[in-house]
DNA sequence: CCTTATTGTAACTATAATTATTACAATAAT
DNA sequence: ATTATTGTAATAATTATAGTTACAATAAGG
């Protein structure tokens, strides 16, 4: 199954906040370059604050990002927002028989390969900052 | 999002297949091991039939590799029973607006650092074979 | 203090995917 | 023919995402 939107909607978000930072920001303004309600927007500002990524101003409105944009990762956004159970990617089938030789194993023998997995994903996400995406962003406008 | 468990419940049927090979197997004998319905079985049989990795005969039942076991990797059963859309692991927001030098830009400087993650995915998942991970769980069988 | 704009949040709906279940025609061996 | 099994349809339950409306809480400015 897919990843959800939530990750690369969070992602944009960020680049508006940088990308208008001489403007107040609120999540109406950032719901009009993404396209969806402001709702979403909202709930997606609520998980960029718990991890610490954010401040939202209540009332007023505006955000600010609490890090240098070198040291927030595509890792941390995708962190914030992604609620995996127990922090595993891959899902398991609740109970397989422990009777046979191969249900009563497949867990243990299979877990240690998706963390693998899952951890090279991680690795990868952790290489791109958001700095050098707003960096491609700006770029990207130059060769207009 | 989380990777649903078709593809650990497809790992799991193919270990049955090796570890039972002396016995007919049956979509019901294999959701015993599971402890799924045998329907749900089936469907992933089918997957793995169209990825050409078992034969399964109908009527009489019975299942056999169509490859060596250390030519199927996790990658291929993934990618046998996970029907990712356009094969993108990441999903985007349909409609950014293009009015916005965010919005207009966003999916294609996201995209090519999302693919580079996929791709990373990808790379672990295919260095496990079926014949690694067999050979694991029959060595967990000796150590008991 | 009042007004105003905005956030945080609840409640609800819609849509889609997964997972589970029953049923049965098609198939192939005995 | 009988029998067991697969392939498949239809359906439902569950869960997650995504979309929407509404409003209390908040905080700034007049």
């Amino acid at each position: 199954m897919k990843i959800s939107s939530r990750f690369t909607i969070a992602v944009h978000t960020l680049l508006c906040i940088l990308e208008f930072k001489d403007e107040k920001i609120t999540s109406n303004f950032i719901s009009e370059s993404v396209q969806v309600n402001p709702v979403i927007i909202r709930n997606i500002l609520i998980q960029l604050q718990k991890a610490d990524i954010i401040t939202v101003k209540r009332g007023t409105g505006g955000i600010s990002l609490n890090k240098k944009t070198e040291n927030i990762t595509l890792l941390d956004i995708f962190n914030a927002v992604e609620s995996l159970d127990e922090g595993k990617l891959f899902s398991f089938h609740e109970n397989p028989n422990k009777k046979c030789p191969v249900g009563s194993r497949i867990n243990d023998i299979l877990q240690p390969k998706l963390d693998n997995v899952q951890q090279a994903m991680e690795k990868e996400l952790k290489k791109t900052t958001l700095k050098e995406i707003y960096k491609n962003l700006k770029q990207s406008d130059d060769r207009l």
